[in-house]
DNA sequence: ATTATAATTAACTAAATAGTTAGTTTAGGA
DNA sequence: TCCTAAACTAACTATTTAGTTAATTATAAT
């Protein structure tokens, strides 16, 4: 029944419930207690495998942000166009925190507050993604397809716009019930990928 | 030297100082005591005047809310044209951020969790300044200016930016001492405001 | 079978935490 | 001047917190 002693399975265990945690109440907002009652192991193995608290952190978020990182930089690769590199990046990251929704919590926590849970050498995470976009941009400038770029902001628009709509995805419920108000509710992740590429294609041509 | 009883004064501070840290650290990220002693204040004050950590929390998020939500909606007032309104709209929202930079790590920080430490009838300052716009975008639409409109995506789109570039002010200048990647550390908020107001403008034409 | 080592546990500590309480000071109106 | 209510303080409590420790169990190689 799965209770002989794994340490990876152990370890996954403890990731993925801090992941989840951490996700939803913030760094400070989540003991290590409930990450082991949850976790269902002792309180110590998250210190024997994990040192700390703030270690345990940096990996959850490190394990989040090298996972997009790859699917995007490997979707990225079958595109031809600077367009087609645009899409596949915007429909990758949606597609990825639609399904990992802890990402988008975390993201928004990270840079809502400078980051200052990350160590120096960490938040290179964040730049990684934010580079690739950046790449992208460039390029699709030098061959005349985009006009008028500042990446950081273009970033911005993109990133922040998909990790602001999946996670509010139980406030814009608690909205749309009580006033009836349109804010997206049956929206799936491909409908708002295409939708975000449609406009910030329209935006960036000449 | 201003140390007379003055509760007015008083509560004034406490806000303000609470305002700084919780935008800093989170609801989580800070005890009642660190609050107290950074306002100088005896921390039964905080007790007295708002009766528990919650609901300082919740006044302080109100506070910048219906400020802001006052200038926006003051600043509207003034413009004819749907055009006029979206970039009064966007310049306000812009500016106050600008000037109050605790409210975009406190809007992030509670889109980013679902408004968990909001009770239910607060959460209403958020989604009044989204229908504000969405009301601006509903005019736009009806009157042929605005065309294929989302109204909660361009919200996110235009708030979300707005938030992430000013809250990550610092960040954006650690990655830009280590590696030289232009992530617009000249830019001011008026430039920060008019550019995306010229690309919002164009993503929204026919 | 023995043994070394990796995985796991229960019980602990010291500090920090939100919130309370009983009492003291101050200002302003009667 | 005296009285009252509002403004303020110091010291406290009960609980929770991150992190430790010493002892125990399982595993896999010899």
């Amino acid at each position: 029944m799965g209770k002989a002693r794994d340490s990876k399975r152990t370890q996954k265990n403890i990731i993925d419930t801090a992941m989840k945690f951490f996700a939803r109440d913030g760094f400070d907002g989540v003991s290590v207690d409930l990450i082991a009652k949850e976790a269902d192991i002792n309180k110590a193995m998250i210190y024997y495998y994990f040192k700390n608290k703030a270690k345990l952190y940096e990996k959850v978020v490190s394990t989040l942000l090298d996972e997009i990182y790859e699917q995007i930089a490997e979707g990225i690769k079958k595109a031809e166009k600077p367009k087609d590199e645009l899409r596949i990046f915007i429909e990758t990251f949606c597609d990825f925190a639609w399904n990992n929704p802890y990402l988008s919590s975390l993201m928004l926590a990270e840079l809502g507050n400078g980051a200052k849970n990350l160590p120096d050498d960490m938040f290179v995470g964040l730049k990684q993604i934010f580079l690739l976009l950046s790449d992208i941009l460039k390029r699709g400038k030098e061959k005349g397809c985009f006009f008028d770029i500042e990446p950081i902001v273009i970033h911005f628009m993109i990133t922040g716009t998909i990790n602001l709509f999946i996670s509010t995805k139980n406030l814009r419920q608690r909205v749309a019930k009580e006033f009836d108000t349109d804010v997206c509710n049956d929206c799936d992740e491909k409908e708002l990928s295409s939708y975000i590429y449609k406009k910030i294609a329209k935006m960036l041509k000449a």
